[in-house]
RNA sequence: GUGGGCAUAGCUCAAUUGGUUAGAGCGCCAGAUUGUGGCUCUGGAGGUUGUGGGUUCAAUUCCCAUUGCUCACCCCA
């Protein structure tokens, strides 16, 4: 029989790793929580025309990276490969906005792409991600960036570098393309072939390109920086201002370009070095137009998504996990047999019951094998139960620690245990 | 979709210019005073060398194919 394998790009979380996860999800909880943001979740499929809807046909998520299928009533599903389409379908769909104010949502799950594998990327990734929706405030947009970037340090993460940009808007964005295309029209045989088609469809990614060629032809490209309307301009202004005041250093990167369509005004990135090729941490933007394709009511949000796996990239390769692994039982109830073991069953039960995390042999094993067994799951101490003490009802705990013994009398064993804590 | 690298025990890796029963460390199991862990010592289990073909007296080693993994392009988290 051959046995069946994951599928590629997919992973285990084995008990070994499972408390990093444990771990990485409680800071990112109390950060959302403390910074005023809600859990949403939302379902992991949706109906594909969410995405072509929200995300861009032309995008390469859209067009090359999601996993479609049909269900049995024919209609065309796809597995998530991002989240702000789904709130925001979410929001507009139960009326969210109805509540006045601001929402502040925030996410974190598994997310779905057929690319190909490599390090820090996966077929299904997690991301932990916000929206905040209602405010065209560039203070928003400094609250977001700023609540990812201490969240990565409050991992104990440095050495990360904020790259920001602005994309325009649907009045300045179409005239900064025009200028562009003016600008790469002359040269376009000297770009790669990929970006040849990039020309009509999307010349901004042009820009985004890691051809050399291309790089070279892109180093003196009109920059979008320069041809911001007066809007775009202001707000560009203040989002640095805020970052400026908050002390967030950050690095204007005119050729940032995300594969989003709904992005406007602001865009950012954070990226490592730890990363490989894939170093881009998490980013994120406004999308001041998103809600209105999906047929809300205009209405203007920003946030960023991070990605879960290279995080734990990161944090394994700065060492940064913190000895947090779970402790071991405060138990281990050793036997000689199986008389043994039933009779004192009812006094591990209640052991537990009482909230004393206790462990008992189930495989019988010698005496011997019983104690390294304890030692290897870290127990606190151990009992052996034979004749002679379930004839006296008094057992001894031996501690692991040092080895010293203590006579209890059974009865006395859960208070024992809750005086040790 | 395209390229490079790798594939030997549960894990990390050895095996001289192709040469005889493919090894080690860790882990696992058992023992070293009859009912007590860690350290030490001894023994044991565990491999169709990813799979299929070819060259050869002989293949883990060379060649071809195939699958898987990995890194990279692209794009993103």
């Amino acid at each position: 029989m051959e046995p069946i394998k994951n599928i590629k790009g997919t992973q285990d979380l084995l008990p070994q790793q499972a408390w990093k996860w444990h771990y990485i999800e409680s800071v990112i909880r109390k950060m959302s929580e403390t910074a005023g943001y809600r859990e949403i979740r939302t379902p992991i499929f949706e109906s594909t025309q969410l995405f072509k809807r929200g995300i861009g046909e032309l995008t390469d998520v859209v067009s090359k990276e999601m996993y479609t299928f049909t269900d049995r009533g024919n209609t065309s599903l796809t597995l998530r490969p991002e989240m702000t389409a789904s709130v925001m379908r979410s929001w507009i769909q139960n009326s969210l906005g109805q509540e006045g104010g601001v929402q502040k949502l925030y996410y974190a799950g598994p997310m779905f792409r057929a690319e190909n594998v490599q390090k820090g990327r996966l077929r299904q990734f997690h991301q932990w991600g916000i929206e905040l929706v209602g405010s065209p405030a560039a203070a928003a947009d400094a609250e977001v960036i700023l609540l990812m970037i201490r969240t990565l340090e409050s991992f104990g993460l440095t050495n990360l570098k904020l790259k920001l940009n602005s994309v325009g808007d649907e009045n300045c964005r179409p005239v900064y393309r025009e200028i562009l295309k003016d600008y790469f029209r002359p040269r376009l045989a000297e770009l790669c072939p990929v970006c040849q088609g990039r020309f009509d469809s999307n010349p901004m990614r042009i820009l985004d390109c890691k051809n050399e060629t291309c790089k070279s032809v892109s180093a003196e490209a009109p920059k979008i920086t320069d041809h911001l309307n007066e809007a775009c301009q202001t707000h560009f202004d203040l989002v640095k201002t805020f970052l400026t005041k908050a002390n967030i250093p950050f690095e204007i990167d005119p050729f940032l370009v995300r594969g989003l369509d709904y992005y406007t005004k602001t865009a950012f990135e954070v990226i490592s070095t730890d990363l490989g090729s894939q170093n881009a941490v998490g980013g994120g933007g406004r999308y001041d137009l998103l809600i209105e394709q999906l047929g809300g009511k205009p209405t203007p949000s920003v946030g960023f998504a991070i990605g879960i796996e290279r995080l734990l990239i990161l944090l394994e390769e700065r060492n940064l996990f913190k000895d947090l692994s779970p402790k071991g039982p405060d138990l281990f109830v050793a036997t000689f047999s199986e008389s043994h073991q039933t009779a004192i069953f009812p006094v591990v039960q209640n052991l537990r019951l009482a909230g004393i995390r206790t462990e008992m042999e189930l495989i019988g094993r010698s005496i011997k094998a019983q104690m390294r067994e304890a030692d290897r799951l870290k127990a606190a101490y151990v009992l052996v139960v034979g004749d002679q003490e379930l004839e006296t009802q008094t057992v001894t705990l031996k501690k692991m620690a040092d080895g010293s013994q203590t006579p209890v009398n059974l009865s006395e064993l859960t208070d024992f245990f809750k005086r040790l804590a």
